[in-house]
DNA sequence: GTATCTGCAAATTTTTTGCCAGTAG
DNA sequence: CTACTGGCAAAAAATTTGCAGATAC
């Protein structure tokens, strides 16, 4: 029989991410860790506090700003952020691409990742060290279609 | 012998541009415009309203909030928001990449355009429509290397 | 025990809006 | 003429900060 071990796998993840850059775990970061991580529709802070407030009634907002920008440091959450004012926190810290559409703002998980000779091209820029990118499609998604 | 007509053009095609879209052609717009196809820093709005002022002393921010938004309804110029919470404008509006810097937060173009494949592919998202796409790479520019 | 973290409220920063006079077409 | 604009100042939205008590390690 095995002890419930699996269920831990996931904070025990954060606590080494957020300790190799010198944070500490606590259970407002598990909490919004866990948010994001159960969701794949790119909450914003706001949702992301109400969607923790459920777990954790007492949570303020700051500390969702606060934890999710920690997260972030910490590689275990991506920002993404729109042309209309909006920002978006992605659980997902796998290579995966978005669609974003531009009639109800939703965003969605797109798999793949970019060929790898794109990212070393030189003609990307001239002495520029890419170490990463961000590609987003934009379009109409098909319930606004 | 040649007429001045070679200094207009560009004019015109913001006020063909605005037009097609019910808006009417002024003196701040043209700045804005100008101001934006005469530089490839990708300015902020801020920056954009310092660089406008120099020629045009008496135009108020919120006059260059409202015509970047303008000119970017119209496909004159784009807008690129990132994680750190600032807004850029790119008055290019050819299909091309960009490339910031983590360290300076310089933006910088790239030349090329995705493989038209990857825009169509049905694995983008079931029932998604593409219309466009933004590529940015992230890394570390030459001049902090 | 002590540095870090949280919640709260206030402060900042960024962007948008209402209003009236001015102007393009 | 008349609807669209610009400038100004005020408002709204989004995010950050200071502080005192609580907590992780």
């Amino acid at each position: 029989m095995s002890p419930p071990v699996q269920a831990s796998v996931e904070s025990d993840r954060l606590r080494e991410a957020l300790e190799a850059f010198g944070h500490r775990f606590t259970e407002q970061r598990g909490a919004v860790h866990r948010f994001l991580a159960g969701t794949d529709t790119h909450p914003t802070a706001e949702e992301v506090f109400h969607g923790v407030r459920a777990q954790l009634p007492a949570i303020s907002l700051a500390t969702v700003y606060k934890n999710l920008e920690t997260l972030v440091g910490c590689g275990m959450a991506i920002k993404l952020s729109y042309s209309d004012g909006s920002s978006r926190y992605d659980g997902r810290t796998d290579p995966h691409h978005h669609a974003r559409c531009n009639r109800c703002g939703a965003v969605m998980d797109v798999p793949g990742s970019l060929p790898t000779e794109m990212m070393t091209a030189s003609d990307v820029c001239p002495g520029f060290h890419v170490t990463g990118y961000r590609l987003e499609f934009t379009g109409v998604c098909a319930s606004c279609a």
